[in-house]
DNA sequence: GCAAAAAGTGTACATATGTTCACTGAAGTG
DNA sequence: CACTTCAGTGAACATATGTACACTTTTTGC
């Protein structure tokens, strides 16, 4: 399972094979609960069944290797987020369906997600600001498409990266406890639905905020 | 400075001191940058200046010491929720004052809350089992604390837990934000005014999902 | 098919780790 | 004051770790 198939390189003049093990590897270490930094590279070339000196072919150092893992990650992420836009809207069906998606997408890229969860918050600085740094791409990139939505009521740039922000919020809120409830086995069926209500809830929050006169936090000083 | 100081017992004929040093140690070697599973007993021997062995007259494991810290910080968090719900309200400018202070409290507090976030989806599973649970319980308290707001709209307890669960979570998220930005040091007041912001636009929300119609999922499906 | 480059091996070493055990010394109690 | 209790010591251990080096094997480009 974790032995390495035969290596080759690929047409490109890279090898793919053992490189992608060691990857593959660690997100199943992992799995397995250890943080990143808790994660010997004996305990990692072991895995894959390779010389851990071999390791240093195909990474100077661990630090590097999870730097990788925060690209592949967010690239799978940013594929589930693309599907759930394609068709856009903030109508209530669209967004049950949307969660529904979402859901599937995590279960189906768990050890991914996991090591985002696990590590945005973790004890390796180079990686937890890398995945910030992805994060706050993340919200900017909704805010964006959230201007079509809202550009009659001519929201400002902060309020629209705001909502971005609580919206991503309750994203990765599902994701959380999806990866919590995972060993315990607890039906998604309840978290589908409350993630879905938080949404909704949000939504019905945003289209109040241009005509509630609270968006101007000033105001609220007397 | 992490010294311990002269050691002695407390009036209960219990030791305080090396004890709470050990604790105290684990807090330090943990803000500078290393996740709870990837510390060393012997570091945190070392750090408080005893005998590595010593380490067993006060904690039969490493994870006995992380439980132990679960707790403090949980007890140091319960803290601040009852400052917060002294004045309880919803009123916009109550939640202004309340995010304040909130932001006050985990500033001096920080490697506290920095433990609980880090290892929420930490390597070690006893304790996300264990901050889990207590985070489960803050939320069914806020819960309760909701229902008296709501009372007049009589909502089902389910969309209660999924109200504070929402609003837990925008907390969290601001307690995250503030610990990423540490050390690179920006100023919390645009943190503060997002904040606050989400958190209103949540209330916004709440006061509209009664008579919105949209709390009833199935209705949705055509 | 051959030479070069790349991938993997085996060994070695200094250092770090968890845990044990017999011990020392100080504090507290009768 | 004698005695017990208990925090802390020091040495020892088997094992794990990162990394260096010289080496063999495999893959690739011509």
């Amino acid at each position: 399972m974790s032995r390495p198939q035969k290596r080759h390189r690929s047409h490109d003049n890279k090898l793919v094979d053992t490189r992608q093990a060691l990857l593959n590897a660690v997100l199943e270490l992992m799995d397995r609960d250890k943080s990143f930094d808790a994660i010997s590279l004996r305990k990692v070339t072991g895995e894959v069944g390779i010389n851990p000196s071999a390791f240093y072919r195909h990474f100077p150092d661990m630090d590097s290797l999870g730097l990788e893992l925060v690209g592949s990650s967010f690239k799978t992420l940013r594929q589930l987020l693309k599907a759930v836009r394609a068709t856009p809207s903030l109508d209530n069906i669209i967004v049950r369906r949307s969660v529904e998606t979402f859901v599937t997408y995590v279960r189906d890229n768990r050890r991914q997600f996991q090591f985002i969860t696990r590590e945005r918050f973790g004890g390796v600085a180079v990686i937890r600001d890398e995945i910030d740094h992805e994060h706050k791409l993340l919200i900017s990139e909704l805010a964006i498409d959230l201007a079509r939505y809202f550009a009659v009521d001519k929201w400002t740039n902060e309020d629209l990266q705001m909502l971005a922000s609580l919206m991503i919020g309750s994203m990765t809120h599902i994701v959380e406890q999806l990866l919590l409830a995972r060993r315990r086995g607890e039906g998604d069926a309840e978290l589908i639905e409350t993630g879905e209500k938080q949404l909704r809830l949000i939504v019905l929050g945003a289209m109040q905020w241009r005509n509630s006169g609270l968006q101007d936090t000033d105001k609220l000083i007397p």
